[in-house]
DNA sequence: TTTTTCTGTAACCTAAAATGTTACAGATTG
DNA sequence: CAATCTGTAACATTTTAGGTTACAGAAAAA
């Protein structure tokens, strides 16, 4: 499939329009993400219905925040994008009876299932504050660019 | 894309290998995964080139292990599959000269990492006995399925 | 009230990667 | 030589994110 970027697309979209004031539009979003003003539409519409933006039609129209960068977490964009869990192990669903089948499929779940907790835990421990302070620290001199 | 589910399949064929004797062909093989005898060809030969299985052609030919399965780990397996890392972390490259769109795919990727850490951590320390055992173990009422 | 500017959707097409399939070439044994 | 395997090439299929086109509807502005 084309890579997953929802997450990493809304965090920089998030951010930007945190950081460089109020509204924008899904035409000039589009533009900075180098897509379309429909996937920006379709993307977030979902944080939207989870709280994280509103959007308002009709002339002036346009996207913002509904939280801080404080008050919205890594995994909160994650969870407002894709249900149910992040990482998945890619089991095998040949021969559903065999025990072996089942041992390999339980070892490999097991340590996803592991490797997804850590996961959460430092998109749950990470706001967007913290993604626009390294921001700002590290891209001062390229900001002119 | 369709999942991938070849690492849990190698794990399958490689225990069901050492636990039911010797050798097997790629038909046999292909039928217990409930596919095609090239796919397994195609998937056994990764493992080949890395030393974990030996293939012969010919009358009476097929494929058998070159290593018990207290000398293979789940990471061996993994890394002759698929080079490179385990997860990758989705970033995104609409505006590379962004230093929020940085900051974004930076703290993403760090966190990927820490939980592919983890994952190979356990990748690298359960071997293919573990996983005959628990199969062993669990599988003894259901093995005369 | 008409025009202009936005969002909201439906209904496609495209891309990428694993898997499945067909068709042979080549090797090895009997 | 015949039979049985592996090794590959060359497609077709499936899945899911992303891209595109085309409108409908709302709201401000004229
Ligand atoms: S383009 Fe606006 S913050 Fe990156
Ligand atoms: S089919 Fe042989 S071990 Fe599962």
């Amino acid at each position: 499939m084309k890579s997953d970027g929802r997450l990493a697309r809304m965090l920089h979209v998030l951010v930007h329009m945190a950081l460089l004031g109020g509204k924008e539009t899904s035409e000039r979003i589009a533009q900075m993400l180098n897509t379309n003003p429909v996937v920006v539409r379709r993307t977030l519409g979902a944080l939207r219905d989870n709280g994280i933006v509103e959007s308002e039609g009709g002339r002036g129209g346009g996207w913002k925040m509904s939280k801080t960068l404080d008050d919205i977490t890594v995994l909160d964009v994650q969870r407002a994008l894709h249900k149910g869990t992040i990482l998945s192990a890619g089991v095998s669903h040949d021969h559903p009876s065999c025990p072996v089948e089942r041992a390999s499929n339980a070892v490999l779940e097991s340590a996803h299932a592991a490797a997804e907790a850590k996961l959460r835990e430092i998109y749950a421990t990470t706001t967007l504050a913290e993604i626009a302070r390294i921001a700002v620290a590290s891209g001062g001199e390229q900001a002119a660019n």
